[in-house]
RNA sequence: GCCCGGGUGGCGGAAUUGGUAGACGCGCUAGCCUCAGGAGCUAGUGAGGGAAACCUCGUGCUGGUUCGAAUCCAGUCCCGGGCACCA
């Protein structure tokens, strides 16, 4: 029988399910293992190949760690909750249960065909009460400790989307997801205190085994910087002052001039009679400004004087007071002192409005503006000192005049924890009439959603929840007062905070987990997912994990010990453009190729006349290779089109459907395929033909092993034993090869190696039958239903799941003879055969002794020999 | 503008971290097998020269260090990602 995976891997499947095979046990005897990956939110579209692959790399890795003996941890579920399906839901009318459940019935249908060994019995939803209502009790546990509140804020307010959005949600004044814009309103909204926990969100990413860089991006997300805050008092306002935060107090003295922010509170009460209106003309002009147009003209610094004054504490100078844009409300306190000398901003502000600039640092090599460190100079008793000390004396010395004093400030703000969303977790909270805030009892958790059957937000800046009067009007159960309940539900990263802490103990209805599941398999040894998650997801969770540490309910001080982001896979699209920009189905619109169009501005342009063109992407079926390298269309002859690698997606028609995919190869070989495209954290194009070669290396390995032309015949009848010397030695230097790179994720070399061995382990005799069972092992975890089957074929009873991984004879790794490169000159001239522990006067002996080196030596003596030893002799004359 | 990655055959990628550049795979070429094949098997495949033995060149570009550089250093050019007036 020829190998058939889809005769192969339902099978498997369908054992591994009937046996729970994969059920994570906490056991004492064993080292345990938490592999994770992000878990999907299962959206309508379903998978693409690019989803899987990371799941791929870490099912080797927890396949690979059962059988090294490991108790293993490898759960799935769903991060439900979320816009989609609240949109759809608005769209149709269909309840967002009801898409999400069908939903995930998709996404599990397809991630099931791939063959991962999850721990099915652990799934998690977030939408599930059963879930969410510990979302809710932790929630509760913040509030209690003050670091859940309510605040009157700025908030972005996204109209299209209907809903506010945090800050890291809002990309160039437009919403990530989706690109609409947005606006800041003043609304009541709940907060959590991140930024309590900044320093150690800094600190503790030292004992995190992530990427470099996106520690980097978390610590400038946070954004500590230290130094000083000091008061200038307003010149001829005897009771005002105006607050700013330095990072340099050092340069004080430099302070030539102030800046507010056009929004600053004292901005109306300082400024002059003379300059009142040309101070209300910039700050509604500012406000009106969009963030976009700021940032694009940031080169000028625009800005008015508001014709008030301030004293520089250092110098005791009266200085001028302006207000500009360059700086943000939100940062800091809203005002600066500017030292123009020695900042660029500053320096370019001044040199525009002609703004007096004092040197107060000398810096080596650097002119003005100088923002390195150096000495201070003309800055009174600081003067001579570096700036390192420099600093420090002058904080003293504001802390002693009570001018201000050292302070830290962080670019990371509290987090806007509420939305005017339907498809959240409900906030299990009462407002009394009072206007104060308190818990709903534990007891009465989970609160549940409350259905309703329209999903429109009511009115304007209105949540949907409103509908819903008779859930909204309720009772404060404690008094019998009269209470509403919140209208606002959670955001979606809420649910995800926490589920890597429930999939310890996912069934539990009396807490979120237990002492002894967390206590045995937290931390996660592993985490994997998208890049995307780099600063959002992963430091709200560390937020909370961390909170849940104070608590005592957790015993580590971060969540997920090793991190790894996984590469997208990338898709190949097609495209030409066309005139019609407006997609008007009546228009017969003018085609160009990618040849006759230019980037311009926001668009492209076609090259000849300058009129806009829009990019239109081909299905496949509709392209052709053009014999050059190229493609054209195949039903618009003469039409030639671009190839573009990107992002697989919906409206470029670059998707490649999984499941079209595992019903041509099998699931084997696209796990295959796509750890052998290059490293788990590199991005790699998808090509059809590619994966021939891994379903190849199958076919292969499985004719090593069986006669496909014996009918009847389980597998090949193999010699006992571990065959002749050298497939000995193959078999020890794969199994050890396969076992680092496996340990190292370094998936790729470990498959070439797999397939090495395949082709030559019976190129001179038969594979013997103990050499069979070892690399039926070392391939089980990247193709386990073909390895479940030959394994059976091998004649075991029990899965190849928890079969010991094999160990490599560390005395076959070293082999009798090397070849050594020899070099005339640093050029490699021959090659020669040695023992492996020959010397150096013997491997200099071998390679003066080669006729190739002879003649390049052209009989002169060598003037030095340098012996590498196992790997070559270099003769330099 | 700043900060990270990264530039190696026609393509995806290897290279024990300073020691035979191009493992493995795709594609391509030739042969075998086959009624046939987008199947399978065998061999070849960086470029140029040469019947061959071999020779020259070759890891974005320009220099440098070294017996020896894809790997280290300086400069420079491209590509991808992140941040973007954070005082």
């Amino acid at each position: 029988m020829p190998y058939d995976p889809k005769r192969i891997e339902p099978r498997w499947q369908a054992t591994w399910r009937e046996h729970a095979t994969f059920r994570a046990e906490i056991d004492p005897r064993k080292p345990k293992y938490y592999v994770l990956d992000m878990f999907p939110y299962p959206s309508g579209a379903g998978l693409h190949v690019g989803h899987p692959k990371g799941y791929i790399a870490t099912d080797v890795l927890a396949r690979f760690k059962r059988m090294r003996g490991f108790s293993v941890l490898h759960p799935m579920g769903w991060d439900a909750f979320g816009l989609p399906a609240e949109q759809y839901a608005i769209e149709t009318g269909t309840h967002p249960r009801v898409t999400t459940r069908r939903n995930i019935e998709t996404f599990k249908r397809q991630i099931d065909a791939l063959g991962f060994s999850y721990d099915w019995s652990r799934e998690i939803d977030t939408t599930d009460p059963g879930y969410y209502r510990w979302t809710q009790w932790i929630f509760c546990k913040l509030f209690e400790r003050g670091l859940a509140y309510e605040a009157e804020v700025a908030v972005n307010w996204c109209p299209a989307l209907g809903t506010v959005l945090a800050n890291e949600e809002v990309i160039d004044g437009k919403s990530e997801r989706g690109g609409h814009p947005v606006v800041r309103l003043p609304m009541k909204q709940w907060m959590l205190r991140i930024t309590a926990y900044a320093d150690r969100l800094i600190a503790d990413l030292d004992g995190v085994d992530w990427p470099e860089p996106i520690k980097k991006m978390q610590r400038d997300w946070i954004g500590r910087s230290e130094g000083a805050q000091l008061r200038f008092p307003v010149a001829d306002h005897t009771d005002l002052a105006i607050e700013v935060f330095t990072t340099r107090p050092d340069t004080l003295f430099g302070a030539t001039y102030m800046v507010l922010a056009p929004e600053h509170a004292l901005v109306g009460v300082i400024t002059t009679p003379a300059q009142r209106s040309a101070v209300a003309a910039y700050v509604e002009a500012a406000a009106r400004r969009s963030e976009r147009a700021r940032v694009a003209d940031a080169k000028t610094k625009t800005g008015v004087a508001t014709g008030a004054f301030a004293v520089n504490p250092g110098s005791g100078e009266r200085i001028p007071i302006w207000i500009a844009d360059y700086v943000l409300a939100g940062y800091g306190t809203g005002a600066i002192m500017a030292v123009p000398a020695h900042d660029e901003r500053d320096f370019e502000f001044a040199g525009q409005w002609g703004l007096p600039i004092r040197k107060v640092v000398d810096v080596k090599g650097q002119e003005l503006p100088s923002t390195g460190e150096g000495v201070s100079v003309a800055s009174g008793f600081i003067s001579g000192l570096p700036t390192a000390q420099a600093k420090r004396r002058i904080i003293d010395w504001i802390e002693s005049e009570s001018h201000g004093k050292g302070a830290v400030t962080y670019k990371l703000r509290d987090w806007l924890f509420s939305r005017q969303r339907y498809w959240g977790e409900p906030f299990p909270v009462l407002h009394l009439e009072d206007g104060s805030v308190k818990l709903v009892g534990e007891s009465e958790l989970p609160l549940r959603l409350p259905e309703l059957d329209d999903f429109r937000p009511v009115g304007d800046r209105e949540t949907p929840l409103e509908r819903a009067t008779d859930w909204i009007v309720t009772t404060d159960p404690a008094t019998g007062r009269p209470a509403r309940r919140d209208r606002n539900t959670m955001p979606q990263w809420a649910g995800s905070c926490w589920y890597f802490l429930r999939f310890v103990d996912p069934r539990n209805d009396t807490a979120p987990f237990s002492p002894e599941a967390e206590r045995y398999w937290m931390p996660v040894d592993l985490y994997v997912g998208g890049a995307e998650h780099a600063v959002l997801h992963l430091l709200y969770a560390r937020f909370w994990h961390k909170v849940l540490y104070d608590l005592g309910l957790v015993h580590t001080v971060e969540p997920f010990q090793k991190l790894v982001n996984q590469g997208m896979i990338l898709g190949a699209s097609y495209r030409y453009f066309d005139d019609n920009i407006s997609d008007d189905p009546s228009v017969n619109p003018r085609r160009y190729s990618f040849r006759e169009v230019r980037a311009s501005g926001e668009g492209s342009v076609a090259s000849s006349d300058g009129r806009p063109v829009r990019a239109r992407f081909v299905p496949n079926d509709q392209v052709q290779h053009s014999g050059d390298g190229g493609f054209q269309h195949a039903s618009i002859p003469g039409l030639e089109l671009e190839e573009v690698i990107e992002k697989m997606s919906k409206s470029r028609g670059n998707v490649v459907n999984p499941d079209e995919v595992v019903a041509e190869f099998g699931a084997d070989s696209l796990r295959l395929y796509e750890l052998f495209l290059g490293p788990i954290d590199k991005e790699a194009p998808w090509t059809t033909e590619g994966i021939l070669g891994v379903f190849r290396f199958l076919q292969r390995s499985w004719r090593l092993l069986v006669d496909e032309d014996a009918p009847g015949e389980p597998a090949r009848s193999l010699p006992e034993g571990i065959g002749t010397p050298a497939q000995a030695r193959l078999l020890a230097t794969t199994v050890q090869g396969v076992s680092d790179d496996v340990e190292a994720m370094r998936f790729n070399t470990a498959i070439a190696k797999l397939m090495v061995f395949v082709r030559d382990i019976a190129r001179d005799a038969p594979i013997a039958r103990d050499a069979a069972d070892a690399f039926v092992r070392l391939l089980a975890p990247f193709a386990p239903h073909i390895a479940e089957e030959l394994w059976e074929r091998l004649g075991h009873r029990e899965s190849i799941a928890y079969a010991p991984w094999p160990a490599a004879d560390p005395a076959l790794l070293v082999a009798e003879t090397v070849t050594i490169a020899v070099q005339v000159n640093g050029k490699r001239r021959a090659e020669v055969e040695v023992a492996a522990n020959a010397g150096d006067d013997a491997l200099r002996a071998a390679a003066l002794a080669d006729a190739n080196v002879q003649r390049h030596l052209e009989g002169r003596t060598p003037r030095k020999v340098i012996v590498v030893k196992g790997r070559l002799v270099n003769i330099v004359i």
